[in-house]
DNA sequence: TGACTATATCGCCATATGGGAATATAGTCA
DNA sequence: TGACTATATTCCCATATGGCGATATAGTCA
């Protein structure tokens, strides 16, 4: 991979690295939504999702679609929800075996010493 | 998905928001490298490697084993190669679809208007 | 045009974070 | 133990970034 593109990689990465980010995502997921929908939505003050949906947009991570006076923004490419999904499923897992770690990796209902 | 699992998710696509890091993960596909080598390889200072590869640690995306005075670190789940590999995939269609757009949409080598 | 709604931008502040130098810690070997 | 190598930690600085209030811009309608 070069040097570029490796830069830019991370540079998508860091853009879903906010939690107002994927809950903003999260919430287009089942269609598009306004701004002021999305401030009622995800919490958070109307600059500052406006802001979070720009930098959201600039990475192609959502559509935008004037319609009248209000702006629609949409999922931009579906793909970010198989990313989560990646890493959710990895983090359920991960959490499991910490748990099963902490109880001490017991195996039938009785403790070893 | 829980809040806390957002958050969580957050966090993990932050620490991979960072091209030294992602270096770092690209070196290690190949295999388990020392702090020293990894140091040579991606560049940066031992102090500053050393704090990524904590980072890494922390989120679970290397492992970490110590041999004689050194420590070697690995991929602990390769599963962020899949992560990369979905975003790598993506951009690279998408610098297609902007080279495109930029060049007119010509389907025909000949330019319209 | 003027009033109104919806959205974007700007300026500011507090905090987080990467980079780097100095230093501490851990492990090995004589 | 003392010297040496490898790694981790601490401290500091410059910068980036999120949150927020104030304000600007765009579009609609009377």
């Amino acid at each position: 991979m070069s040097d570029k593109m490796l830069a830019l990689v991370a540079s998508r990465f860091k853009t879903l690295g906010e939690p107002l980010r994927l809950r903003i995502l999260q919430q287009l997921e089942s269609g598009e939504r306004t701004v002021t929908a999305l401030v009622e939505a995800v919490g958070g003050n109307q600059p500052n999702v406006s802001k979070h949906l720009s930098i959201l947009h600039e990475a192609g991570l959502v559509s935008r679609r004037r319609e009248g006076t209000s702006v629609l923004y949409g999922i931009g490419d579906p793909m970010v929800f198989k990313l989560c999904e990646l890493v959710c499923r990895r983090e359920t897992k991960r959490g499991a075996r910490e748990y099963a770690a902490l109880v001490g990796g017991v195996k039938i209902s009785g403790a070893k010493r």
